[in-house]
DNA sequence: GCAGGGATTCTTGATATCAAGATTCTTGAC
DNA sequence: GTCAAGAATCTTGATATCAAGAATCCCTGC
């Protein structure tokens, strides 16, 4: 028989207690929760090899795949990222003290900053985004690839009035 | 035709950026990390008209769901909320003084502690359940009954591995 | 030209969290 | 009985984050 998992519990509680609740949204939103804490430390810990937070390695991963010249504003980072301006300000300190980023003034406007990825920064993103996929891929094993479309597509519908603020 | 999401985006410059690399496990997982933030947020603001943090709920709804007589440990807390212990002190201290729970000693052991839900706190909690409940239907609105059931299943086999380290 | 609104980044102060260690108590072996 | 080992909670110190405001600069309309 199918086991249970944290949420399927904790769903039994609500019913037992509150049984004049519908608490199905949970069955949902309570795992999408539960589960970002534990990919957050999963991550953690794929990254610790490369002696990089989470946090640094989403700004060197949001440069990164923005190409070449590898250059973004602090603005387009948080946007990446969902972190507020005091957040970047930080995040780009140590990571310039790192060695990973530099700090460019932005040529045409003079209040903006572009911050670059070195190539210590690069090689650092490379291969952390290795042992990354290798994680990720790791925690993905029980889904067949049916599965995982069909969870991408569930998860997309539900994205999307985040993401596309104006609809 | 169907719109993009930024974790589409993101995954399309990975493909130009990185083509050596199989970045599909991103589908999933970055969505599930992208969507937790946003659920946080809805969180924090179907709470607020509560004056409650959602930190603070995470407490109140464990004890509220435990059944009466509404009380649990602070070890038992940490586990449904996983948070570390000092955090767990400062969140009880912090509702101890709003006056939603209490703490009382353990008769049966006396290194021990029960944190009991007050009649205020009960009375925040239910409240604010309601609001939850109402904001994460309107989160759930796009999926049909049958994809949200899939969704949760294909999510309890992800949740899974983390919920139980034994196996 | 130039004034004012808007954009962009940084600073400041407060706070929530974590990791690690201290404290207090229980339990089991002898 | 007593002592060592372990459990449960709290404290401490450091840090990452946020919200709000300051500082600087662009740009449009006059």
């Amino acid at each position: 028989m199918t086991t249970q998992d944290e949420v399927d519990r904790l769903v039994a509680a609500w019913r037992h207690e509150r049984p004049d609740l519908d608490v199905t949204p949970m069955e949902v939103l309570s795992r999408i929760s539960r589960l970002a804490r534990h990919l957050d430390r999963a991550r953690s810990s794929a990254f610790a090899s490369h002696h990089l937070e989470a946090s640094e390695f989403d700004v060197l991963s949001a440069l990164r795949r923005s190409g070449k010249p590898y250059q973004l504003s602090p603005g387009q980072l948080l946007h990446e990222t969902m972190v507020t301006s005091g957040t970047m300000t930080n995040r780009v300190d140590r990571l310039t003290a790192k060695g990973l980023v530099n700090r460019l003034p932005d040529p045409s406007d003079r209040r903006g900053v572009q911050v670059r990825l070195s190539n210590a920064g690069r090689a650092a993103v490379d291969g952390a985004l290795d042992a990354l996929l290798a994680s990720e891929k790791q925690i993905l094993k029980d889904l067949s690839d049916g599965q995982a479309g069909g969870l991408a597509d569930a998860l997309r519908i539900l994205s999307m009035p985040f993401d596309q603020p104006s609809t």
